[in-house]
DNA sequence: TTGTAAGCGTTATCAT
DNA sequence: ATGATAACGCTTACAA
């Protein structure tokens, strides 16, 4: 007769063998899946571990084997799309792998940052990812000093000593370049990301590399500094405007920045992409929302995340990665906030 | 002479022990603030502590006190900003009181909603946090089977069997209507979430009692189904353009598909709020970024996930909490998009 | 193929 | 006030 599930105390290892009549080290072998069990004894521990709904406890197992079984990520801050993305597809991939993912928000504070990374450590992390650390050499050194795998995801610093998973950044501003090039534009702005992080200063370098080798100029005037958020895409518009607005296109280094610049435009009577052209980056879900909706250059948030955490993994089985580069492809999704440069009405009548 | 950290092996409380020259029990005592430990041994043991950068394996204490030190977060969807709302404050909370989040995105599938909370139990989790169950007997069962501390935080059902946070929704029906009807709006639609949730339910049965209240009729071909994603608000609109546009004012169940409303409108040159007057509802990030600015009823996620951490960890600690109730209430934030109703030309000659 | 036993780092009980 | 020791649940030599 079949008999209540036990209520109160949890099944362990112990109580399957009593049941199975064999040891928990047999038990244990046949949780491991090691070859050297006799079928029928598999057959019966097995019978016995469904029977009492028995999961092996990893506290336990993590003591012992000195491996937590979770990944940390460490955001700076969740509420941005682009972080969210990485929480999202890292979930994924790390439970797809049997970890799973404590997430740290950081807002940016170093001490944040440290008391998160110090508790990982405590419980046996098996690897942690950052996306964007505040301060380099503090998480270097205690990532270097308790030997734990981590990996930096998105922000790299030039040159690092972490392996590294970014958006090849400079073909990133190429394609952007390229894009408002053949479209006829040959006054064009940027609205770029703070300066002191090495992908504003990659994207830029491919953006204005290319824009020259076409024989085009860029006025310091045209290139605004901004801080990824949608108030300084704002700003960067307002400061274009006030200046007579002498660009027929821009591109700013995130969709939030393009989205904040093309509200100050509409406010303002200025058509996109009548009168400009705008270009976002990221292709986040906010580029479909507006009107009109943002081309925008893609980065493949879930393909990084997937390198990212097998990156980590391979490191915690003792491959030894280095300050591997892994550099994943930019692309580019035209939608409606980009068209061709009007015709400068002087020098090129229609027809 | 100052002696390096040491390599490789992390400290444990023995070697601290070692160090002061006392025994592992009285590390321990010191760790836990015991008072019956002398003065001098105390800052012994404490210089011994800071001086070989010992900090308390967590996999060893959960073993020994069934307690992880974890609350997991399960979330449908990371990428909506609501649920990303839900994990930022959940984890700012849970760090507060010195736990960390696990989170997992079930995508709405019972199966990883099972196989996550089954993770969970095996750690020793303290406390679990839901956010939209989707199968609940499920859930329930497990969680009540293995008598762990869980709430619902703001999709709960009727009669709900765990404690759960929830928003006044009927509450923030009456709030929207109460507002449209103040701008003098008598004909007014709604796009509502899916009707098999809850929340979407008291939600109508507040707007639409208030509008019942004051002596305005709200047709059935007035009153629209979304699902909470953007397409559905674009859909809506669709549709009321479709029909005539009899409508001055709508009312969305979430900013998303308010979004997505006013999106089509715009396309259709329908003017927001000329024509129409449209309320959000959630006053999530995206609320500011469209032109006009969405007026929006708000939720206050922050206090929302505090309520729910303190719940669970009250439950954790013995407390009987039942299926307590905590209600929020909403609020209203005006901004563009929603305006007093056009004079109606023949029936309201101006002046 | 299976069992015995040690040990992972803590906490808690019981002595002293 | 402090120390020895068992126990938490598991893995893994080492024996049989």
């Amino acid at each position: 007769m079949p008999q209540a599930p036990r209520e109160g105390p949890v099944a362990s290892i112990k109580d399957v063998a009593q049941l199975a009549g064999v040891s928990v080290s047999t038990v244990s072998r046949v949780l491991s899946g090691s070859p050297r069990v006799d079928e029928g004894t598999r057959a019966r521990v097995e019978k016995a571990i469904a029977r009492i709904d028995y999961r092996p406890n990893l506290l336990a197992r993590g003591l012992r084997s000195k491996s937590g079984n979770v990944i940390g990520l460490v955001v700076p801050e969740i509420l941005h799309e682009t972080f969210a993305a990485f929480i999202k597809y890292a979930e994924r991939f790390c439970v797809e792998k049997g970890y799973d993912l404590v997430v740290g928000n950081t807002g940016g504070r170093p001490e944040t940052e440290g008391a998160f990374i110090d508790n990982l450590l405590r419980r046996h992390v098996d690897g942690i990812i950052f996306s964007r650390v505040s301060d380099r050499s503090r998480v270097i050194n205690t990532v270097e000093k308790w030997n734990v795998p981590a990996v930096i995801i998105d922000r790299a610093l030039d040159r690092e000593s972490l392996p590294t998973v970014v958006l090849d950044n400079e073909r990133a501003g190429v394609i952007a370049a390229e894009h408002l090039v053949a479209l006829g534009h040959r006054s064009i702005g940027v609205v770029t990301g703070p300066r002191d992080i090495a992908l504003s200063r990659e994207r830029h370098r491919g953006f204005a590399g290319t824009l020259r080798r076409h024989g085009l100029s860029l006025p310091a005037s045209h290139v605004l500094e901004g801080d990824f958020k949608f108030e300084s895409g704002r700003a960067a518009a307002r400061a274009f405007i006030e200046t007579g607005l002498k660009v027929t296109a821009i591109w700013c280094h995130n969709d939030l920045m393009a989205v904040g610049a093309l509200n100050t435009f509409v406010r303002h009577g200025v058509k996109v992409p009548g009168d400009v052209s705008l270009v976002g980056m990221d292709n986040t879900g906010l580029s479909e929302m507006v009107v009109p909706a943002l081309s925008s250059v893609t980065q493949p948030f879930e393909e990084m995340c997937r390198q990212a955490v097998e990156l980590v993994l391979a490191m915690r089985h003792g491959q030894r990665i280095g300050n591997r580069r892994v550099v994943v492809a930019p692309g580019l999704l035209v939608r409606e906030s980009s068209a061709a440069r009007p015709p400068a009405p002087a020098r090129r009548p229609r027809r």
